[in-house]
DNA sequence: ACCGGGATGTTCT
DNA sequence: GAACATCCCGGTG
């Protein structure tokens, strides 16, 4: 494979998340085409978990490009970012649907849900890490060396010249939801479904 | 197709 | 205590 450099990275995170559109995400035998990203910009974007600076939990997205920021969210799912930008920066780009390509029993099984359909797979940022197995124990790993077994690599795919642009998914009003920082391949039917500016319905847990 | 509710637990106010 | 970069399943149309 040919990972993407470390250069690729280190630069403004809506620069680099249309460029990472086709490239792949790789992980022993399973890959996956990336069709849907959003980018996450520190301190000028109140939708950013470092636009408040840095805490414990976000503490990699403000490390060095080149690796993978991993959160848990919702109570049990997990998500991965690709860091941004320089040391210091706090950016970011979430990986929010893929196309798999290869390795599909092996993601179907690390999905655990039954009657998955192939678009079902990666298509939102938490089933994708669902399908290749990254957790927390992800956060930090070098996407550009591979230390963890997860790579971001260019097989000679360019980029949709015009790819789709919106608005981020899952933010509330007031955190930076006018944004129009989310890319996707037009028409991927791999693409996740959510809508944009429908952030979920605030839930009430009985007790 | 489009809804609504439940599942889960960490983080931050 | 509220919010949260979510998903699944079962209802109704």
């Amino acid at each position: 494979m040919n990972p993407v450099s470390r250069e690729f990275y280190r630069r403004d995170p809506r620069e680099v998340a249309p460029e990472l559109l086709n490239k792949l995400v790789v992980r022993g035998d399973r890959v996956g085409r990336i069709v849907e990203v959003e980018a996450y910009v520190g301190a000028i974007d109140a939708g950013s978990h470092a636009f408040r600076g840095m805490t414990p939990r976000n503490a990699t997205m403000f490390g060095p490009p080149g690796h993978l920021y991993v959160y848990f969210t919702y109570g049990m799912h997990w998500c991965a970012n690709a860091v941004c930008g320089d040391d210091g920066e706090g950016l970011a780009v979430l990986l929010r649907a893929l196309e798999p390509v290869d390795g599909l029993d092996e993601m179907r099984a690390a999905r655990g849900v039954k009657a998955v359909r192939d678009r079902d797979l990666c298509s939102g940022p938490a089933k994708l890490a669902q399908a290749f197995g990254i957790d927390g124990q992800f956060d930090g790993a070098d996407i550009v060396t591979g230390d963890r077994g997860v790579l971001i690599c260019d097989d000679g795919m360019a980029p949709p010249s015009k790819p789709g642009q919106s608005a981020r998914i899952g933010l509330a009003a007031g955190k930076g939801h006018e944004h129009p920082w989310r890319w996707f391949v037009t028409g991927n039917p791999h693409v996740s479904r959510g809508v944009p500016g429908k952030p979920p319905t605030p839930k009430r847990r009985p007790r």
